[in-house]
DNA sequence: GCTTGCTCTGAAAAGCGTTCCACATATTAT
DNA sequence: ATAATATGTGGAACGCTTTTCAGAGCAAGC
């Protein structure tokens, strides 16, 4: 296929003139834009775009990461990634990690590379080094808090989110109350388990080590929970659960054993996916569409503002309780 | 930071050696590969992606095209294609179109501008002869039955599904039966209507048009269809639905509403989306994930393998019944 | 002893577009 | 009338790597 300097050649002009029209520039005489718009329609040529991105330093490719594609809370983080990027005319590349720490450095390579003009996580393994490490090379932005000192992000206020949930578990009555949550040490889980001790002792409640269950990521893994809670010495009379898939798997198995929720057992979610709306699960809920969107604004701005690199920045989410029939 | 000629400066060899050490080609000095690995490490060099692509023609990323990005269904076919392309370390982009053939032409643009390697189409709204043309850019596989005479495929045979969905139900005793699918008149949709309507003159009933729901795409549409069903003068007795979420939403709307799932009405719904499960639905079922593998399998011979160009491929996916308690 | 075939290396071309700088002409302001 | 500004265009450098080709040195084979 042709490229810029033949149609510079074809049009009698240089390809300056030919890169002007391309790109909008004004200072292009209106007869021979028309004429070289007319060459580039015939030869049906295009700009070869590895080249404008060598060229401009730019790909207009912004990346994300996540851990697994095929799931809600993910997916509807990315859609709010989706409609802002296709409006500012980024593309995403969207890469699934696995929670595994190589294959997010993989990703964290790219922007060293110049794959891509920014990256968001929305889930990290990364330590807090190799975060500030790649930080040099283009802005990051993750969907969690993080303890870095140069990555901004947006995250939803997962302490606010529990201490809501078992407040209002407590208002209900509830004393014995155990919680579920996906990785052990991401900073979301401890801000999680700071809330729910904090809250415990405050009603004097010493928590048993039975009533806690880490690294539920699955539906499968809340069904597991409730085979578990059975073989409690004390079983608690409610469960806050951090993501409504998992609290659908116990609601589940729940009902499957003659368990009735939420007369035996109370559940309250912690996200807005629509399966939670779907089974009619309590929760307490923010928009990871939301998140999605404020975090392209805030890596859009990064990109476009280079004063900015090293600044860090935070935008918190704060969560709402919705009522429904699994309290 | 550095580039390829500042190490063969400071390495005291040619570019060209350089570059060899850097692909691992055979044939230099294992003494001089050392050291100028040592200086690619001291220097902090890495390949500028942008000119490896430029030089190469090919960029190893591969774009994937679907309505919307938060849908289980498409979310299991990328996680298929992302299992698959990690392997053959490809990258994806992730691209939602809305059903926008705009959208969906500026996905197919991407490939006439070398950003992508191949396209994996989920779903798509082109014509057929929009995507014969961009055929000619680079292999194209979509996820759907398609009648071009270049664009490969990988798909369920939903003609089957809806057979098998139909056999089902009439052998349950149903005479009146309804559907609901998404959009109108996509392939699927075609083929999944003829064995509908064949299946039904089988036994001599004339389908009412009321029993027909289409542009189904979220669980509120498939809450509406209660509603809808409810107005109907000869209610049907079953309906089969072509996506378990939609189902989902029917089966809602009718506990709320006081219709008894199955005895008021049967709902089969035809895919593998986990709220199937959840919700106990039964369902004519395909991998999608399997899907999305296959599809990344046949793409990535057709990039390798010019012979195939223009060649058509077609490869089709048998469903299976699971019934569970909706009917 | 001469040919053949490896191993190893460098120069240069090819892949392609953007942008800065210099220069020319035309228009407006003083 | 002259300076200043706006408009329009081309040349050349720049971004960076891969790959082909040519050639040198050396070992093995006939």
């Amino acid at each position: 296929m042709a490229n810029i300097r033949e149609i510079a050649k074809l049009a009698g002009v240089s390809v300056s003139t030919v890169s002007r029209v391309l790109n909008n520039h004004p200072y292009v005489n209106e007869k021979k834009r028309a004429e070289i718009l007319k060459i580039i329609e015939e030869q049906n040529y295009v700009q070869n775009s590895n080249a404008v991105h060598l060229s401009t330093g730019k790909t207009m490719v912004i990346g994300v990461t996540l851990p697994l594609v095929n799931n809600q809370y993910y997916s509807s983080i990315i859609e709010g990634i989706a409609a802002e990027a296709v409006q500012h005319h980024y593309k995403l590349m969207v890469c699934q990690t696995n929670n595994n720490p190589e294959q997010e450095r993989s990703v964290l390579h790219l922007l060293k590379n110049k794959k891509i003009d920014g990256l968001i996580m929305c889930s990290r393994s990364s330590s807090c080094e190799t975060l500030n490490e790649y930080a040099g090379y283009g802005p990051i932005i993750t969907c969690e808090a993080n303890d870095t000192t140069s990555v901004s992000s947006v995250h939803i206020d997962h302490y606010q989110t529990f201490l809501i949930g078992m407040e209002y578990l407590m208002k209900k009555g509830h004393r014995r109350i155990g919680y579920c949550i996906g990785r052990k040490n991401s900073f979301n889980s401890q801000h999680r388990k700071r809330a729910y001790y904090e809250k415990l002792r405050s009603i004097d409640v010493t928590p048993s080590a039975e009533w806690s269950f880490e690294e539920c990521l699955t539906i499968q893994d809340g069904k597991d929970v409730v085979g578990k809670l059975l073989q409690t010495e004390e079983r608690p009379t409610a469960m806050i659960v951090s993501c409504n898939h998992i609290a659908a798997g116990i609601i589940k198995e729940a009902s499957r054993l003659g368990i009735s929720v939420p007369e035996d057992l109370a559940v309250v979610g912690c996200d807005d996916q629509p399966i939670g709306e779907l089974l009619e699960i309590t929760t307490v809920s923010s928009s990871s569409t939301l998140m999605g969107k404020y975090a392209f604004e805030m890596l859009h701005k990064r990109i476009w503002t280079q004063q900015l690199v090293g600044k860090k920045e935070e935008k918190e989410l704060s969560p709402v309780l919705v009522e429904r029939l699994t309290t």
